[in-house]
DNA sequence: AACGCATTTCTGGTATACAAAATTGCATAG
DNA sequence: CTATGCAATTTTGTATACCAGAAATGCGTT
C-alpha cells in the first residue's frame, strides 16, 4: 500500500506493532529526534514513517506541536466501535456465503483454541487467539479491500479493545458468541451471522459504561480539544 | 487528521482535488521534481503530500519506482464497490434513525436539485449535485468517523464512478432511486433505506459489464501486477 | 509574592546536498 | 538487423543543515 523507502517501511512496522500491542500507549509523545537516534537513522525516514502512521490514523500530528500516539475522544470511540461492528458484520455475512469448507474447518480449530484458553491466566494469549479467529473470518469474506479496511479500524481500536478482556465474565460470553457465529457461517446463514457478529463486536449499553470505566487516563482526550 | 506542514497540506488538497475531479487520471505519473517546480516548493513537502495521499490510497508509490495516481485491478474495483455500497447503506440506515427534520428538508431540496439537472447537457453539474445529495446522507448518520471513512472510499472510486453517468438512462433511474431512499429516510424506515441505498450504489450484473466496457485504458492495472 | 512580558531554547517544518537504484539509450557483437 | 550488455542519466531515498514557531523560563514590575 503506502510503500516508502526501506528504512521508513521498517519503522512503520515497528511503531505499528508497538502501538497495537500496547507498548506505546495513546497520548505517548513520539519525538522525531529521539526516534531517529534510537533507530540509528536520520529524521527523514522517521518523519515519513510518522506521516504514514498518521494517514492510517494510528498517530496524530499537530502542526508545530509534534506527534503523539492517537488518543481519541469518547465520542470517536463510540463511533469507531459502531463502524467496527458493522464492518465485521459484513465480513461475517460474506464469509457465510463464500468461505470454502476447508477454511471453515480451520475456523473451527481457531474457535477451539479460544475455548481452550478460556480460563488461562495469561489474558494476552486469549487475546491473540481471539484476533486469529476474527481475522480468519475477515479472510473468509473474500474481499481483500474489506479485509484491509477492517484490519485498519481494528488496529486503531486495539488499545481499547484490549481493555475489554479484563472485564470478568467477558471471555466466557465471548466464546459462546463465537460458537453461534461459527455455526451460522457454517450453515451459510448470512444474515444471522452478520447480526450475531454485529452484536458480538458492538459496545453498547452497560458494556460501554464498563469499558469507559476502565480506560486509563490519557487514553482518551479531554473534552476540550 | 493527517496534519502535516502548511505547504504539504496545501499540496494534499490540490492533488486530491485534481485526482477526484479527474484532471489527474489513474496511472498518471507524479514526478516529485516537476511537482515541486510547479508549486514552487522543495521536494520535501511534495514527498510528504504524496506520502499522505498514499496513506489514503489515492496514489500508489513503488519503492525506487516513483508515484502514480492509484490505478486498481478489476478485482479491486469490484471489491471496493461492494464495500462502498455497504458503507453507504449503513449511512442511510443511521440517517433514517437520526437525521433531524431540518436536515431532511435540506435533503429534499438537494434531491430536487438533482432532478432539475436530469436532462442537463453538462454531466458534471449533475454529478456534483449527486455528490451533495449523498454527502448530506453521510452527514445525517451522525457518525463523523463513518462519514470520513465513506468519503475516503468514495474519493478513491471517484474516477470510476464518474464514468457511470455517461451510461444512457442511468441518470433517470438514479433519480427515481433517490426519491425512494429519501422517502424511507423521511419515514424512519432504517432497514428499507439501507437496502435501497445498497442497491443504488452496488455495481452488479449488467451494470458492472457496462462500467468495465467504458473504463478507458490505463484506469485499470493489467492483470500482471 | 504574584503576574506578565521578553528572551531563550527546543522541536518541528523546509530546503538542499548526496548516495543508490532503476531506466534508457547507445554501442557492439552475433 | 536485432539483441544484449554497459554506461550515462534520471529519479528516488536518506542525511544534514537551516529556519520558524511555540513553549518554557527568568526577570522585572506592581
Amino acid at each position: 500500500m503506502a510503500q516508502n523507502g526501506k528504512l521508513a517501511a521498517d519503522l512503520v512496522q515497528k511503531l505499528e506493532r508497538d502501538i497495537v500491542t500496547g507498548i506505546l500507549k495513546p497520548g505517548d509523545k513520539l519525538d522525531e529526534r529521539s526516534l531517529s537516534e534510537r533507530f540509528g537513522v536520520s529524521r527523514t525516514p522517521v518523519r515519513e514513517a510518522l506521516q504514514t502512521l498518521a494517514g492510517s490514523g494510528l498517530v496524530a500530528t499537530m502542526p508545530r506541536r509534534g506527534t503523539i500516539v492517537a488518543s481519541i475522544t469518547v465520542a470517536e470511540l463510540i463511533e469507531m466501535f459502531e463502524v467496527m461492528a458493522e464492518l465485521e458484520a459484513m465480513c461475517a455475512r460474506l464469509a457465510a456465503r463464500r468461505m470454502p469448507r476447508a477454511d471453515i474447518e480451520n475456523l473451527i480449530a481457531l474457535s477451539e483454541e479460544c475455548s481452550a484458553l478460556q480460563g488461562h491466566a495469561d489474558a494476552d494469549a486469549y487475546y491473540e487467539a481471539n484476533v486469529r479467529f476474527h481475522e480468519a473470518i475477515y479472510a473468509g469474506c473474500r474481499n481483500s479491500f474489506l479485509e484491509r479496511q477492517t484490519k485498519n479500524v481494528r488496529n486503531r481500536l486495539a488499545p481499547y479493545r484490549r481493555l475489554q478482556l479484563h472485564r470478568p465474565g467477558r471471555v466466557k460470553k465471548s466464546n459462546n458468541e463465537h460458537a453461534e457465529i461459527l455455526s451460522a457461517i457454517s450453515n451459510g446463514e448470512a444474515d444471522v451471522a452478520g447480526k450475531l457478529m454485529q452484536q458480538h463486536v458492538a459496545v453498547q449499553g452497560e458494556a460501554l459504561n464498563d469499558l469507559l470505566a476502565i480506560v486509563p487516563r490519557g487514553y482518551l482526550e479531554p473534552l476540550a480539544s
